[in-house]
DNA sequence: TAGTAATTTCGATAAAACCAGAAGTATGGA
DNA sequence: TCCATACTTCTGGTTTTATCGAAATTACTA
């Protein structure tokens, strides 16, 4: 994957969780753990009309933050950590919050 | 902070960042370090019209992910490490990529 | 094979984002 | 004071996004 793929990637990623509605969403996926939320659960608790919540739903698995897998007539949504793993770890890169940037600076372009 | 102003905080900072020239223009600023970027600098950089990037610009500043300084008649842009570093904290926080999610379930709301 | 629960897709609308040229503002220098 | 440079704000038009009710789909279950 080139270094313009990997913007594009978080670019829609950052863009799907900038959405209150749907940063809530992702994150009761993540408290929820390895076990998910239904769709319906998720409605719950975010009370918000079906379709409305499906489309963030879409969203969220079109940038591959979240995973789905049907079970009987109930899909079960979960966070896909490995995805949020190397989002942070695009984030992280060369950020360098103690000011210790002089070194690495113009190693990179994008 | 309350729990959900940290919510719409994050969810600012992540749309500010979902786009795919804001990213770049993030990124850029990171790679300058300390020193930052004159917005003529970005422009040269990015390649794109004053007034667009000062739109973006002005995104990225509003969701405190970059600061400016003026110096004579050119604007110093910088990143903020702080900013990014904690919205960093707020998405790996309850993320639990390991699979160790049983015993911290159900332990916070949103 | 109806019937039902769970969820998605369709269709339509309002709100917001994005873009860029033109005009305006701030600052330092001649 | 006048000019040039560096940006920003204004203005407008185009494209996306967000929302949600209604209709359609999927998969159990009786």
């Amino acid at each position: 994957m080139n270094i313009s793929m990997k913007l594009e990637l978080a670019a829609s990623q950052l863009e799907s969780l900038g959405n209150p509605t749907r940063l809530r969403l992702y994150r009761a996926l993540v408290r929820a753990g390895v076990d998910g939320l239904p769709v319906g659960g998720l409605q719950q608790k975010l009370n918000i009309p079906a379709s409305t919540l499906s489309h963030h739903c879409r969203k969220l698995i079109d940038a591959g933050l979240v995973t789905q897998e049907r079970n009987g007539t109930t899909l079960i949504c979960r966070a896909n950590y490995k995805a949020m793993s190397s989002l942070i770890g695009y984030l992280a890169d060369e950020c360098c919050a103690d000011g210790a940037c002089e070194e690495r600076r113009e190693t990179a372009e994008a």
